[in-house]
DNA sequence: ATTAGCACTCCTTCAAACTGAGTGCTAATA
DNA sequence: TATTAGCACTCAGTTTGAAGGAGTGCTAAT
C-alpha cells in the first residue's frame, strides 16, 4: 500500500486535530474538517489503511484515532523542509539588562517555557577543545595561593591553595613564569598527568609546593572538561497542562529526570550525527528519545553557537502531539537571540558575563 | 476546658496515627491504639471536647478526625524539648571525595530528599559582612584585562575587561597597588559610589580606563551582596507521595514554586527572630509558611554554620502530616555534617572548593 | 470507487443502591 | 460520677446497571 496524496491529506489533518485537542479523532470530524469533500465512510475505509500502514492507532476498539510516533516523524519531517518563514523576532528588549550571563540564560529558559507552555531545557555554552590562555598565582597570605586559570573563550576558573609550607614572590614569580611558558596554548586534553610530572621536574623547586600547585592547576582545568555542565530547566509545571502527562506516577517520573541534569545532558551530548537540519534542530518523537522516562514526550533541542567554539544546547520537553511548528519557530529565534546577544568572532572581545561565579 | 493528660495522650495517638497514614483517625483506632484501655465511646467523647478546643477536625461528618496546625504545633514544641537523643551518625562516607563545594551540597541535598521522602532544599553559604581580602588586575593582552577579587572567607570573583584603549604594564601596577591599599578590609557595604569616585580622582591616570576597571570591581563586589544566592532542590518528585499534595492544580503550584528559587529564598531570609530551637531549627506548619503555595505543606528548616559569618540554610518541605521527629533529626545530622566537612575555624585555611565556578 | 445505512462495540456519564467507617446520643453499668 | 454498650444516623466511596454517544466495520446500493 501506498501513502498517497489523499491519505497524507489524511493522515495530515488527523495529526493536526489532535495536536489541537488531544482527544482521538474520528472519521466524521476528519470528512468535515478537510476540503476533500469525502463521506465519513470513505475516511474510515482510509484511516483503516492508515492504521494498517501503521501511522494511526485506536486506542481502544470504536475509538477515533491517534497518530503514532511514526506519524508524528513524518509530520516533523515535512515541517523541516519547509524553509524558515518567518523567525517571529522576540524582542531582545525583553531580556532585562542582567550582564551577567547566568542571568541572562535563565532568563531565556524562563521565557521560552513561558511562551511554548511546554518545559524548557538549556545547558550553558561550554567548550570541547579549547586551550589555556592564561595562568596566574597570586600569594595572598604566606601559605596562601591564588590560582587563576583563563582558558579559550575567556572562561576564568580559579582556586585558592592552603601550601604546607611558606612560599616566597621569588618563587610565585618563577612559577608564574614556568607555567605560563609550559602550559600556554595547550587543550585541556593536552594537560596529561605524564606533562605535568616533566613541569614538576624541571620547576626544581621544593617539590611539595609544586606538587600541590599543579596538581591544583591541573584539577581545575579538568574540572571544565568534566561533565559539570550547567543546566537550567524552567516550566516544568507545565507537564500539568497535558492530561496525558499529568498523572501522577509520570510527572513524578518526568519531574525527577528535570531534576537529574545528568540525565539531561544525554540529550545535549547526543550522537552528533543524529538527523538534524541546517538549523542544528534535532526532534526525538517517544521511543526515539535517549532518555526512559520521556517515552512518552516528544524532545526537540537546538544547538546554539557563540562563535569561537562555543556552543550549547536549548530544548523544549513536550507531549507528543506538542505544536511542534511553533516549537521550532520558537528555538530558532532563541538560537538567534543567543547568537546576537553573546556571539562575536574570535577578536578577542569576550561575552560580557563570562566571569566566574562563586558557588 | 482543659488539655489534661489523657486528652494530650489521645490527641498524640492521632497526630502520630495520622502521620502515618494520611487517612482521618477515628476513635475506634485510638481506643485499640492506646494503653488507655478506653472504650471508643469514651475516646469519642474526649475527641469531642479536643474539636472544641481547636485541636483536630472532621473532614465531613461521619468522618475520623485529623490534626489542626495547633496540634502540629503542639506536637512539634514537645518534640523540640526532647533534647538531641541521638544525631544518627550519617555516614559522611556517604559523600564520596568530591572535593567541589558545589558538587557535595548537591549531593547533599538529595541524601536529604531520599532519606526522609519529602523533597529538600539548600542555600549555599552565603556571606552577609565581608571585607576585600585583595584584589588583583592582570593584562591578559593591551586590551584586556582580568580582575580578581577574593573577598573574606576566600571567596573570588573575576571578571574580565575589555579596555576601549591600550594600558601599559606600569598603569596595571599603579592601579593594583592603588587599589590594595584603598579598598583591603572595607566590607562590601562600605565600596560606595561616592569613595569609587574617590578613588577614581585620586588615581589620575586616563580616566576611561580607571572608570571602566572601577566599575567592573564595584559591580563585581556589589553582585555577591546581591540576592544571587544559590538554591539547590532534590526531591520534588516525593511529593507525589503524598495523595494530599499529588492533585494536579497543588503539585503544579508546588513544583513552580520549587523553581523559582527566589521564592525559596523567603525561608532562608526568614525572620531572624522567628521562633527557632538552640540548633537553629524552624518549623513552619501550613498558614504559618512565608510562601503562599506551601499553606498545605509543613517546612522545616535549619541553618548551618560554616564558622567565620559563613552561614547557609537546609530545608524539607513536606506534607503537613511529615515525620518532624525523622526531619529534625536528619536536618541535625546534616547541619553537623556540614559543619565537620567544611567548618575551620577562621584561621585562613579554606574549605575546599570554595573556587569560583564558570557559569 | 464512493456512499448510505445499520448493527455493534465500548467509553462515559449518571443516578441509584449498597457498604462501611465513624459519629452522637441514650440508657445501662461499675 | 465516669465509663461503656448499643443503636440510629450520616455520609464518602464503591459498585452496579442503564442510557447516551461517538465511532467503527461491514454490506448493499449508487
Amino acid at each position: 500500500m501506498e501513502l498517497d496524496a489523499r491519505k497524507t491529506t489524511i493522515l495530515d489533518a488527523i495529526i493536526r486535530t489532535y495536536l489541537k485537542t488531544g482527544e482521538p479523532v474520528g472519521s466524521r470530524t476528519i470528512s468535515k474538517y478537510t476540503d476533500l469533500n469525502l463521506s465519513s465512510a470513505t475516511i474510515r475505509n482510509e484511516m483503516s489503511d492508515l492504521e494498517e500502514m501503521g501511522y494511526i492507532i485506536q486506542p481502544h476498539t470504536s475509538a477515533g484515532r491517534i497518530p503514532t510516533d511514526k506519524a508524528y516523524r513524518l509530520y516533523v519531517d515535512r515541517l523541516v523542509e519547509k524553509k524558515t518563514e518567518q523567525v517571529t523576532a522576540v524582542n531582545s528588549l525583553m531580556i532585562a539588562r542582567t550582564n551577567r550571563m547566568e542571568g541572562i540564560l535563565k532568563q531565556v529558559v524562563r521565557m521560552l517555557a513561558a511562551n511554548t507552555n511546554y518545559t524548557a531545557m538549556l545547558s550553558a555554552p561550554s567548550y570541547k577543545q579549547n586551550k589555556v590562555k592564561f595562568i596566574q598565582l597570586s600569594k595572598l597570605s604566606p601559605r596562601q595561593l591564588l590560582t587563576v586559570v583563563v582558558i579559550d573563550g575567556n572562561i576564568v576558573k580559579n582556586h585558592l591553595i592552603d601550601l604546607a609550607e611558606e612560599i616566597t614572590e621569588e618563587q610565585v614569580l618563577k612559577l608564574n613564569l614556568l607555567l605560563n611558558t609550559r602550559f600556554n596554548g595547550l587543550t585541556l586534553s593536552d594537560i596529561n598527568l605524564g606533562l605535568i610530572s616533566n613541569v614538576k621536574e624541571e620547576a626544581g623547586m621544593h617539590s611539595e609546593i609544586v606538587s600541590e600547585v599543579l596538581d591544583t592547576i591541573a584539577e581545575v582545568i579538568r574540572a571544565e572538561t568534566d561533565e559539570n555542565m550547567q543546566i537550567y530547566t524552567s516550566g516544568a509545571n507545565n507537564i500539568f497542562k497535558y492530561p496525558e502527562l499529568s498523572d501522577s506516577e509520570r510527572a513524578s517520573r518526568l519531574i525527577s529526570t528535570l531534576e537529574e541534569k545528568e540525565t539531561l545532558a544525554d540529550f545535549i551530548n547526543a550522537d552528533e550525527e543524529e538527523a538534524q537540519d541546517d538549523n542544528g534542530i534535532r526532534v526525538y518523537i517517544g521511543d526515539e528519545s535517549p532518555v526512559e522516562s520521556m517515552k512518552d514526550c516528544s524532545v526537540v533541542t537546538a544547538t546554539y553557537e557563540l562563535g569561537d567554539g562555543l556552543q550549547g544546547t536549548i530544548g523544549i520537553i513536550g507531549p507528543k502531539r506538542m505544536d511542534y511548528e511553533h516549537v521550532m519557530n520558537s528555538l530558532k529565534t532563541v538560537k538567534a537571540t543567543l547568537s546576537d546577544i553573546f556571539g562575536k568572532a574570535d577578536s578577542g572581545s569576550v561575552p560580557e558575563g563570562t566571569e566566574s561565579e562563586d558557588s
